[in-house]
DNA sequence: CAACCAATGTTCCGTAACGCAACATTGAAA
DNA sequence: TTTCAATGTTGCGTTACGGAACATTGGTTG
């Protein structure tokens, strides 16, 4: 297949090539390291010579390295090579009422982890962060740290990286970027923590081969981010992926959001709570872990909370089928620790999808925190790496005279 | 920004450069014909001696070929390059009533354009298109018809292009490529209504520069077609874009899909017929030209119908800018016909997004039944220019042992 | 214990891209 | 008739990849 928007592609050269191969061969490192020169070209399909010139380039950029010499009953000893784990960077997870910071190396490894604090005033929050990076680079004095990745529960412009929507973070216009650059002259990016653990699901290959997913983080409210053609679909300005503000039940309780009956206000954790205390008005205030915990125990009104929460998200995975036809849905956030009892009651409830063919297959990503880190992580190495590259083969710019294409618009 | 997936990725060769940059001045040329060598050189960011190289290949490929002989005030007279409108392609489009067939060019004229027959039996009626396309063979002797594009209202199968989902078409089971194919030895390529009608906004130049957009064709039903970081978005299976069928309404009345309240129950032209007949049971039947023609006499019942139709189409539409935040938001359909009076209404209602950020901008595209035709033409050129190059430049395929890459699903 | 040999990795050459600069072409303007 | 400005071509340098010959290495074998 072609792609369609030829007019605003860039033009290739032979370089390109190489971008892509290198790429290709760093991946196939990251996942069968480590391995040797000539097994990299029978994976890849490159002959073994480019191999040669593409790893000695790897190597030179300190992206991997050379490793253990492998002696086989026959022939040349192998020489392996692997992931250079000197190379590590932040990874931030900003949450409504903390934040986590992590180094993480490229093999997606955590170096340390710890909460930092909780979020207040962000320019007192991100000096106390900015201090303990400090020390995390004082301690981790041998590493290289390539940049800081950020996660955080809202949209994030794809340009700006100004945060646009954080209902949850009352962080509103504080330039999370230029304070960290400012702070540290390490190369920042942001992004949706949706966006971070579908990310990590990708960076981690369980996505290999699969080009369209969606990842729902089902949490205090409800995140979505959508894999399409292979691609983070971020849609205009960053704002896409918002099901959790889709209307589900007009007569449903008013959101935060203005409208009435969001995907939130039944299929999140906060609407089982919800229905938890509906139920039970009695009973004394839980957090969703102990609500979880109930359920386990088999306690009748948590289970029938957790069900009714269950059954919302089905039928919300119902609408973003329809729509977006994916292929694998993975959820993520406190469920999932129920997933044997509740996972059974979403597909069920997805699988009452009234268009043809297969339902998509339904999973559970990891553990939400470690996935938007790692996905910080892999946010600011992707973006990383680009630029790596195009400052070592500085791209020819397509001249663009004023009226060089018929943009209708 | 560099894509996810490498893992399902092919490999890159210096001949990837050129399929590049080939399409992209096939494109140029066919947006501004006619053109000199020069010029494309200066458009396209290419050197000269490359755009000579690429040239001859499209001429000798004949997609395009040198034209008049422009002599200016200076200098030596520049050779205007064209595309080659002697290469042409069917077009068909199978509605539920009717099926239209037409010639059209790579320019995106049409040499000839026929109402076939009402469908019925998907075998007579095939006979009868094949008879009907012998006959323009020969009218059109002097053309060489590349390929047959068709359009149908239904979902078709990426890979077997079989009709998956079409309610509104009694052709299940019936194998539209292969009958087409057998008939007459020519490519052929089908692809869903509005997919169609997306890829003939994109042929014609109209979606330069937007990378994320939605095409929503309102006629008796709702069909949407998703453009995603500049690709069309056709999900696993095809089967994406079914918005049609999302509830918006679950007090409404029941769809044929089994559900309740779906958009198209509320949205569609079929809709706003049954708004008109709840309002006067009395009135006689019209048809959705007839309802237009009346709002816009001012006929107060017909305008509520419509603009009930259009506030439910202004909802839907808001649901999708939620999911997908696209730039830009194309109509089709009859109700276009009506817009200036029912398009503020739309948007209106898309309007009352309640997230941050700019709505889409809302536009018409034209006539539904041209960029159907258009499209088709379009899906199939796609694939025939890539297959096209394929048998040129055969790829390198990519060895994958058993052991290759750890897909992890 | 030395020659063998199988597997790894490198070198060298051919081909296909693109960029760049010198050059050829062309015909009106001076 | 000469000049010259604009178009297009040719030839060379660079960077890719593929392929085959070659170098490397150390256990295996006689």
């Amino acid at each position: 297949m072609r792609r369609i928007d030829l007019s605003s592609a860039q033009l290739a050269s032979s370089e390109n090539a190489r971008d892509i191969n290198r790429d290709i061969v760093l991946e196939l490192i990251r996942f069968r390291q480590p391995v040797s020169r000539v097994e990299l070209a029978r994976f890849s399909g490159l002959q073994p010579s480019t191999i040669s010139i593409i790893v000695e380039q790897l190597i030179s950029e300190r992206w991997i390295r050379e490793g253990a010499v492998v002696r086989r009953s026959r022939g040349r000893p192998s020489t392996m090579l692997e992931v250079n784990d000197l190379l590590v960077t932040f990874a931030l997870d900003i949450r409504p009422d903390r934040a986590i910071l992590a180094v993480i190396d490229l093999t997606g490894r955590f170096l340390s982890r710890e909460t930092v604090m909780t979020v207040s005033d962000p320019e007192i929050a991100m000096k106390h962060i900015i201090d303990r990076m400090r020390l995390l680079q004082e301690r981790h004095i041998d590493k290289s740290f390539e940049g800081i990745g950020v996660s955080v529960p809202g949209r994030v412009h794809p340009e700006t990286q100004l945060l646009l929507l954080a209902p949850n973070l009352h962080w509103h216009d504080f330039d999370i970027k230029t304070a960290l650059e400012d702070g540290l002259n390490l190369q920042v990016e942001i992004d949706n923590d949706a966006n971070a653990c579908l990310l990590s699901e990708s960076w981690s290959g369980r996505l290999a081969g699969v080009r369209n997913a969606v990842l729902v983080a089902v949490s205090e409210g409800i995140g979505t981010a959508i894999l399409s053609g292979g691609q983070l679909h971020s849609g205009y300005n960053g704002l896409a992926g918002e099901f959790g503000h889709i209307p589900i039940d007009p007569s449903g309780p008013l959101c935060g959001c203005g409208q009435r009956g969001c995907w939130e206000m039944a299929g999140s954790s906060r609407a089982a709570l919800q229905f938890y205390r509906d139920l039970a008005p009695d009973k004394p205030a839980i957090d969703i872990y102990g609500l979880l915990r109930l359920a386990e125990e088999n306690d009748p009104i948590a289970v029938e909370a957790v069900t009714r929460q269950a059954r919302a998200i089905g039928r919300g995975l119902r609408l973003i089928t329809a729509a977006l036809s994916p292929e694998l849905i993975l959820i993520t956030g406190e469920i999932t620790s129920g997933w044997q009892r509740f996972g059974p009651v979403i597909q069920e409830e997805l699988g009452l999808a009234v268009l043809a063919g297969h339902p998509p297959h339904l999973e559970t990503a990891g553990d939400g925190e470690s996935a938007r880190l790692r996905g910080a992580a892999a946010v600011l190495l992707q973006r990383h790496a680009s630029y790596h590259h195009s400052t070592h083969y500085p791209q020819n710019e397509r001249r663009l005279p004023s009226d060089a294409i018929p943009v209708v618009r």
